[in-house]
DNA sequence: GCGATCAGGT
DNA sequence: CACACCTGATCGC
């Protein structure tokens, strides 16, 4: 839940997120996605009050938000005074004060946040630095590299502070399993239940929120069944989720709600009243999604888990787990990081004690301990399963520099640039310093229900589903009205490269007599636990063999019965695999990525398309502030190289560290170290733009 | 009648 | 575990 009050030092003026006392004085407003605990005081009658008199003050979110957002009969009142900003496009916003005429310009920059339909972080550029707003997110490890715009020259950005979504920030939540595995672990649950015959249904017990659309999509696509909610037309601009719901109960899977639900569960009938079909009854299983998660040196069990005779937890997070933030924060490495969330048994200042080794000001006060006597350049030991596993010592600093300051516009918004979605992505390094001493592993239960309600509930909409809303073009002539049909996958990068594992624990043809449930539990290896009870979770805490080799490389695997034939390097080739094809890689990039070694979520980024923030339709040139960097002369080539030197000022080492070397080239390298042969890392040369 | 707050539930 | 909502009761405007 977040405590975010709404403003941020560095940008006081404006409020994000929270709408009630100090904020009715906002000068902008932001919503970073449609959940209610980041809504407080968006309908109450103070600020409905404020809009009516100040007319240059408008909320600011994406176009799904938006859609989301005025859905609700409540929200109507936005309507003129919503400005939705495409993700991924720098805009810049007029900070106006009404009362005095004193006037600031921010650019904002949305980032897909892979928490729930429409949800972004903003990131804010202006005269008081770079400051990002993460909302709340869940991406996965490495993402935050490939986010074009996060970075600048090849680097990331040089950013101040970051308000963060540390819902998760506590190394209990070491953990949670991807979105894939979740998705997949369900999804063959569903399967191996509703192909026994039409008679058996599947009620997914959804809280009422956004963020469970991926899975009703993904169960849409794999199984070509219609999902029964109990409303859609929040839905209606988005046909890629629209699609895949229905109000026809008649479907077999159903995420519909009642109060009474779980009571109406107990007798074999849905929320929604639905107990037979042609005068035959019912067979319901019910799946909750819960947050699962594992300490960081705990084998990952099943996704899924058996609570009763009918009854499952599956594995759904909305937030991204204590590796992913660090993951995430490493990478960024702002010079401040502030808690959004306090999260439960643990105290604020715990959580920025978490976050301040994170951080950059903490590389030059904290010493850390290295062991002594290293070779140069030598490869340390593979520790634990969800770091970097850093071939080469960490650069004490991360490259950046600042963004330029765009050149003050009009009021108004003015998108700044016209980046393709679909550019290469950047190789970028990440750069993991601080790892986690110690992790307490809980005894408890290890899940979580996952809830984040947003509907409005009672009198929703009477919106005829067709029409589209009209926006606020006089105000904004340069935003076209009508043309923002919010782009789900913008979201949700759907990997299709999901791989088969796990799926023999869901045995989908063969019917077992006995039970009404399918067969879920086989022991996928020796260790993993798996349960058919309630007090399943708490193996998972069990702590295994501390420090080897593979199982920290099994971090992509879950339900894997492979786990024990990884060897060294199958979840690299399968990061890169799944790269590639996720990310449409250019054949010749992907060439060139196999001469260089890379981060298991890194890719190449076309050099050409930097985030220099060109004028778009009517908007400002703002210039690129520096030529790129060649990315493949900052890999592999370990002698010295002369990066670029452009508009260089200071001489630092990039940081291609991060990157995990290819298979090949590990090989390579500990045959030189097993003959005794050094390895030479010289110190590039890289540009450092700011100061 | 409505919003804010709290207790209780999931 | 206690999330992040919902519902219902109470209180004050």
């Amino acid at each position: 839940m977040s405590s975010f009050q709404g403003q941020m030092a560095e940008y006081p003026t404006i409020s994000i997120d929270r709408f009630d006392r100090e904020n009715l004085r906002a000068r902008a407003y932001f919503l970073s996605h449609c959940h209610k605990d980041h809504m407080k005081g968006l309908r109450a009658p103070t600020l409905k009050r404020r809009l009516e008199c100040s007319l240059k003050v408008f909320l600011y979110c994406s176009p799904v938000t938006k859609e989301l957002l005025l859905t609700s009969p409540r929200y109507r009142f936005w309507e003129k005074r919503i400005v939705s900003i495409e993700i991924e496009t720098p805009t810049q916003v007029s900070l106006v004060d009404e009362a005095t005429g004193e006037k600031e310009e921010i650019v904002v920059t949305l980032l897909p946040a892979g928490h729930c339909p429409g949800s972004v972080m903003f990131l804010f550029q202006g005269n008081n630095g770079t400051v990002l707003y993460t909302g709340d997110f869940r991406l996965a490890k490495g993402e935050a590299s490939r986010m074009e715009l996060l970075h600048s020259g090849g680097r990331v950005k040089d950013i101040q502070s970051v308000y963060l979504d540390t819902t998760f920030c506590d190394p209990r939540f070491y953990q949670i399993p991807s979105r894939e595995e979740c998705l997949s672990g369900i999804l063959e649950l569903v399967r191996s239940w509703i192909t026994r015959s039409p008679y058996h249904v599947v009620w997914l017990n959804c809280k009422a929120a956004y963020g469970y659309e991926y899975l009703f999509t993904n169960l849409g696509e794999e199984l070509g069944v219609q999902v029964h909610v109990d409303k859609l037309d929040m839905f209606r601009n988005m046909p890629d989720i629209l699609h895949h719901l229905t109000t026809d109960r008649s479907t077999q899977v159903h995420a519909c709600r009642h109060p009474k639900a779980e009571e109406y569960f107990h007798w074999n009938k849905l929320p929604c009243g639905m107990i037979s079909k042609t005068k035959v009854p019912l067979h319901t299983i019910s799946i909750k999604p819960s947050t699962m998660w594992f300490g960081e040196r705990t084998r990952k069990a099943n996704v899924i888990v058996r609570t009763g005779e009918s009854s499952y937890r599956a594995c759904f997070s909305f937030h991204s787990s204590f590796s992913e933030i660090k993951d995430f924060l490493s990478y960024i490495r702002p010079v401040n990081a502030y808690p959004n969330v306090i999260p439960v048994g643990i105290t604020l200042d715990k959580v920025k004690e978490i976050l301040k080794p994170l951080c950059r000001s903490s590389q030059s006060t904290e010493p850390k301990y290295k062991p002594l006597g290293k070779l140069k350049r030598a490869r340390k030991i593979y520790l634990d399963s969800e770091e970097e596993d850093d071939l080469f010592d960490p650069l004490p600093v991360p490259l950046r520099h600042k963004a330029a300051h765009p050149i003050t516009l009009e009021p108004g918004v003015f998108p700044m640039t016209a980046l393709s979605q679909n550019q290469p992505e950047k190789l970028m390094q990440s750069i993991e310093c601080c790892k986690a001493e110690s992790i307490q592993s809980s005894s408890l239960a290890n899940f979580i229900d996952c809830e984040e309600s947003n509907s409005e509930s009672e009198e929703e909409s009477e919106i005829p589903p067709t029409l589209p809303r009209a926006l606020g073009s006089e105000e904004f002539p340069q935003q076209s009205a009508d043309v923002d049909v919010p782009q789900w996958e913008v979201f949700f990068k759907r990997n299709d490269d999901i791989t088969d594992e796990g799926l023999e624990i869901f045995p989908s043809s063969t019917e077992t007599g006995g039970s009404q449930s399918p067969k879920l539990f086989s022991d996928s290896d020796g260790e993993s636990t798996h349960v058919s009870s309630q007090n399943s979770s708490q193996s998972t805490h069990i702590t295994e063999q501390g420090s080897q080799g593979w199982d920290s490389q099994s971090d992509t695997v879950l339900l894997s019965s492979q786990e024990k034939n990884i060897g060294d390097f199958t979840s690299l080739n399968k990061g890169v695999k799944k790269a590639k094809a996720k990310e449409n890689i250019p054949v010749s990039q992907m060439e060139q990525n196999v001469l260089f070694p890379k981060d298991i979520h890194s890719d190449v980024k076309s050099r050409e398309q930097e985030t220099s923030i060109v004028p778009s339709v009517e908007g400002p040139t703002i210039v690129s502030d520096e030529e790129q960097l060649p990315v493949e002369e900052r890999l592999l080539s370990l002698s010295s190289s002369a990066d670029s030197q452009n508009s260089s000022d200071f001489e630092i080492p990039c940081t291609p560290e991060a990157e995990l070397p290819r298979q090949e080239h590990l090989r390579y390298l500990y045959e030189k170290l097993a003959k005794g042969q050094s390895i030479v890392v010289d110190k590039r040369k890289c540009s450092l733009l700011d100061t």
